[in-house]
DNA sequence: AGTAGCACCTGATTGC
DNA sequence: TGCAATCAGGTGCTAC
């Protein structure tokens, strides 16, 4: 479900309602919810007596600073939730995660638990300064080495990402959502950016001009900039912001979810089709191959 | 080596 | 009405 927008909304909410944060208990209710930790007992064991102390995002990954250099990797999945409330709550249906402070509480709750929680160890350069959000050590837990500067991230180089994506031959839309190569973009923004900068989503990153490329990415953080404005997409109950409210940016959106209605740039009919095995929505007059 | 395909889950919706 | 098939915002492993 959630993309860089909506995780960055998540995180925010985070920073000012979960920092600091000590645990002083932890509690596991679905052994997939820590399948990456030894065990949800050995979880439970590491993090509990530790202050979370800032919380950091790349793409779609947010994880928490300990208090003893490592870090809490949390990622939503396709339906994760983080809430945080003050006060006592009622039981939630399909809460897999509980961290307490007093009368604080931070709750993890997935349907499909696609997400997880894991710790890890940060490392990196202190000089490799990204501005801003809440990656100011400029540390990154050794497991997301993999992902790369999300489209959002001022340090992003998006000429050398839309250099590495014009090697590859596979559908721009596959390249666009491929996180090593930029992170952030999942499959609404990346219809929304194709639509945006006006390219066909099947047609293979090499024969794209460089500089397409480059727009591309840049149209990914415009729209992701107008999103996060608007607290991100929700389409249903399972995305929310720290508070369990939804975002607003789904009445904005250009291409996904539009099928069968009228492009709002030309008089083309918006289609769905399936590129790199992901629902696609495009305008087939004004994306052309 | 790069890429396609599928598995991992639950629940809502669609179609027979 | 009932039930099976299909689809959903993501990732990562396996096998060509």
């Amino acid at each position: 479900m959630p993309e860089l927008p909506e995780v960055e909304v998540v995180r925010a909410g985070l920073e000012r309602l979960a920092s600091p944060f000590r645990v002083e208990t932890a509690q596991v209710c679905h052994p997939r919810a820590t399948r990456h930790s030894s065990s949800p007992a050995e979880f439970v064991r590491e993090l509990t007596g530790r202050t979370i102390e800032g919380w950091a995002v790349r793409g779609k990954y947010i994880w928490g600073i300990l208090d003893d250099g490592r870090a809490l990797i949390v990622h939503l999945g396709m339906s994760g939730q983080v809430l945080v409330d003050t006060h006592a709550v009622l039981p939630r249906r399909h809460t897999r995660i509980l961290l307490r402070q007093g009368d604080a509480t931070l709750t993890f709750v997935d349907q499909r638990t696609f997400g997880y929680f894991r710790l890890d160890t940060l490392e990196g350069d202190a000089a490799n300064v990204p501005a801003g959000r809440g990656q100011a050590d400029g540390r990154l837990p050794q497991v997301l080495r993999h992902v790369a500067r999300d489209v959002l991230d001022p340090n992003l180089d998006i000429a050398a990402a839309a250099r590495a994506a014009k090697l590859s031959a596979r559908p721009i839309k596959a390249v666009l959502l491929d996180q090593t190569v930029a992170s952030g973009i999942g499959n609404i923004y990346a219809d929304e950016a194709l639509w945006a900068a006006g390219v066909h989503p099947a047609k293979p990153a090499r024969r794209i001009a460089a500089w397409r490329i480059e727009e591309l990415y840049r149209q990914a953080g415009m729209v992701m900039r107008r999103a996060l404005a608007e607290g991100g997409t929700s389409f249903d109950t399972l995305y929310v912001n720290t508070a369990g409210e939804p975002g607003y940016f789904a009445r904005s959106l250009d291409a996904y979810g539009r099928a069968g209605e009228s492009c709002r740039r030309c008089t083309g009919i918006m289609e769905k089709t399936t590129v790199a095995g992901r629902g696609t929505t495009f305008c087939p007059r004004c994306q052309r191959k």
